[in-house]
DNA sequence: CAACTTTATGCACACGTGTGCAAAAAATGT
DNA sequence: ACATTTTTTGCACACGTGTGCATAAAGTTG
C-alpha cells in the first residue's frame, strides 16, 4: 500500500488538495464545517504530513544533529538521551553521529549534515581536530550549532562546558584537606582547551595548598582502560610515588583502580582517588573516591536551549558561552 | 548565502539542470569532457545534494530509525553505538527515539517515524508494550523492521537476541559447580519475552542441579540501582537467605552490591555473584562477579545486516529469528 | 434587488532532483 | 555527400506540500 497524501484526500473527498491542506493547518481561511470533515477523514485514513514535502517546501527541519566522539561513554550517552528527549518534546528528532575522535570522520559528518538539511548541531570536537575550519560551513548554510565540553575557541559559536579550571582547583585543594599531599594528575591532550583549563585548575590547585609535589601525566590518545592502567603503574613505579590520583575519565579511573587492586597491600585503601564521573559504580569499590559530578541535565538543558534560540531567531547571532559548576561528593 | 542547487550550476554553466545532474548521477549518457568540467565546478562551488528533494522523487530514505528504552544505558548506548557506525559506513544516518518504557511515548516514536520517511527500523519495545498492534503501521508504508533483545512473539519482523534460556540455565550451573547451592534471581517483568525465557532458564538450571530451594523476584518497573537495593534486602532478609545472586542488569547489580558491601562482615566477598553487563566497572568491587557478556558486537552486526537485507530486497520478507550465546567471565 | 464586502475554494507555482522521451548533434558507414 | 546509427543534450513531468492570487460563493448593507 502506499503512502496517503493530501491529494488522494482531497481525490477522494472531491475536494482541491490546497484545501485540503488549509484543512488542516490554517484555522481560518476555512470552512469550519469541511474542515472538521477534512480532518475526520484525514484520521481515519491515518494520514500523515511528509516532512520531506515540507522540507523541500522550506519550513525549516525538525532534525538536530549531535556529533560526540563516541555515545558509548557515560557522559556523552546521558547527554545525547536528554537531548533527545528534550528535542522529542520540542517536536524534533535526533540524528546521532560518532566522530571517533577523527577529523576525517568529523568532516564527512559535516557533509551529512549539510546534505540532510539539518535544522541544527549540537557538537563536542574530536581530539585530532585542531583545525575547526570544516565547521564553517554550517555557517555558510544557516546551519547554528551550539559547542559543549569540547569547545574550541576558534569556532565562535555559543558555548556550554564545566568551570574546568575551578573544577581541578577545587579538587585538589579538597584532596588536601582530607590529608593527601602528593597528588598526581592523569589527563588529557592540551591541545583541547578543556583539558588545558583542567591542567591549569591543577597546577593552580597545587600553589593554592603550597606543594612542590606535581605530576600531570597527559595522555593524548583516546581514553582505555588499558590506559589508565599503565599510566598509573607508571605514575606508582616512580621514584616519589603520589599518595593520591586525580583521574580525568572514569574510564581511566576504573583502568588505575584496577592495577591499584591488584598490587594489594591496602594501595586501593590508602590511596586518595577522584574522578570525573563513573558513579555510581565505582562506589562498590573499598577506594574512598571523591567524585567530580557534572551537573549533565542543566548542561544538556543549557545546550538544547541555546541551540533552539539560535534556530528559532536565527537573525541575531550572540554567542553564549555558558559555564556550570561540578559538585564534588 | 542560499544553498547552490543543480539548477544553479546548470544556469551558471549555460547547461540544462538535468544535464547536471546527469554529469554528477550517471556515467553514461554523458560527455566525459563536460562530465569532468561540471564536476570539478559542483566540487568548487562545494555542492551538496538536497537528500530532501532526493528522497521526495523517489529515492529511498537514507535515515535509520532505532528505538530503545533509553540511551543512557550501557548495553543500549554500546548498540546504538555500534549500529550508528555500521550505517554510517554504509551510507546511513541514524536517528536515535526513547521510548521510556512507555508505549504512549512508542506510539509518538511511529509517527515521527512515518511522518520522516524512515528507510528502516530497529527497536527494542518498551517494558509496557504489551499491544504490539501499533508497530503494524510500518507495514503499511512498508518500512522494514528488526526487533533485537526485547522481542515480542506478536511481531512477525526478524529478530535478533541473546539465547536468553540456556544463557540463564548456564549461570545456575555455573554458580553452583563454584559452590553455591541457595541461588536467588533478581529479574524483570515476565510479561516481556525475555524476561520470560530468562526465567524459564533458571528453573531449568535449578532442575538440573537438583535443588529445591528457589528464590525469583520479578521487578515489573524500570530498574534502578535503589529497586536493586532494596530487593537484595529483601531477599537477605528472608527466613532462608540465598548464597548467590543472579541480576539481571548491571543497574540492579550496583545497589545489591551497594547493600551488601554496607552490611559488612564479608557478605560482599561470600556471596556468589552473577549479573548481565557492568564489566568491567564491577570488577574493581571486592564481589568475585560472574559475568555474563552478551556479544553485543555480534547481536548489533546482525541486526543491522538483516535491516539491510530487508531495506535491499523488500520483496522477500523471510523473517529470520537469530539467537547468540553469552560468555560467563 | 443591486451593489458591495466577506468568506471559501480552485488554480498555478515553487522547492530540488532524476528520468523517459524527443530533438539535436556528432559519429559512422556506404 | 548523404543516409543511418550513436551519443549527447534539452524538455517536461513527477514527487507532496503550502501559499499568493484569482475566482466563485455566500453574506451584508442600503
Amino acid at each position: 500500500m502506499k503512502r496517503i497524501t493530501i491529494k488522494d484526500i482531497a481525490r477522494e473527498m472531491g475536494l482541491h488538495h490546497s484545501t485540503v491542506s488549509r484543512a488542516l493547518r490554517s484555522r481560518s481561511e476555512i470552512n469550519q464545517a469541511t474542515r472538521e470533515k477534512v480532518l475526520k477523514y484525514a484520521a481515519l485514513k491515518g494520514y500523515q504530513v511528509n516532512r520531506n514535502a515540507l522540507q523541500l517546501r522550506g519550513s525549516g527541519s525538525n532534525i538536530i544533529g549531535v556529533i560526540v566522539p563516541n555515545i558509548h561513554h557515560s557522559f556523552f550517552s546521558n547527554f545525547v538521551s536528554i537531548i533527545t528527549r528534550l528535542a522529542f518534546e520540542a517536536g524534533y528528532i535526533v540524528a546521532v553521529f560518532q566522530s571517533e575522535e577523527s577529523v576525517e570522520q568529523e568532516k564527512e559528518i559535516l557533509k551529512s549534515i549539510i546534505q540532510q538539511n539539518i535544522a541544527g548541531v549540537i557538537a563536542s570536537i574530536s581530539m585530532e581536530t585542531t583545525d575547526t575550519s570544516h565547521f564553517q560551513q554550517l555557517d555558510h548554510y544557516k546551519i547554528p550549532m551550539v559547542g559543549f565540553d569540547r569547545i574550541s575557541s576558534s569556532l565562535k559559536t555559543s558555548t556550554v562546558e564545566l568551570d574546568n579550571l575551578s573544577t581541578l582547583r577545587n579538587v585538589v585543594t579538597t584532596l588536601h584537606s582530607r590529608g593527601y599531599t602528593k597528588i598526581a594528575y592523569l589527563s588529557g591532550n592540551p591541545s583541547i582547551h578543556l583539558y588545558q583549563e583542567r591542567q591549569k585548575g591543577y597546577f593552580g590547585g597545587l600553589k593554592a595548598i603550597g606543594t612542590s609535589y606535581q605530576k600531570c601525566l597527559q595522555l593524548t590518545d583516546k581514553f582505555t582502560i588499558e590506559q589508565g592502567y599503565h599510566a598509573t603503574e607508571k605514575l606508582m613505579e616512580a621514584p616519589e610515588k603520589p599518595d593520591a590520583l586525580i583521574f580525568d575519565s572514569h574510564i581511566l579511573a576504573c583502568g588505575g583502580l584496577q592495577y591499584l587492586k591488584k598490587q594489594g597491600d591496602r594501595l586501593l585503601e590508602n590511596t586518595g582517588i577522584a574522578t570525573f564521573g563513573g558513579h555510581p559504580w565505582l562506589s562498590i569499590s573499598a577506594a574512598n573516591i571523591l567524585f567530580i559530578q557534572q551537573p549533565e541535565d542543566q548542561i544538556a538543558k543549557a545546550t538544547f536551549d541555546l541551540l533552539m534560540e539560535n534556530i528559532v531567531h536565527p537573525t541575531q547571532v550572540k554567542t553564549t558561552a555558558l559555564k556550570f559548576q561540578a559538585t564534588l561528593i
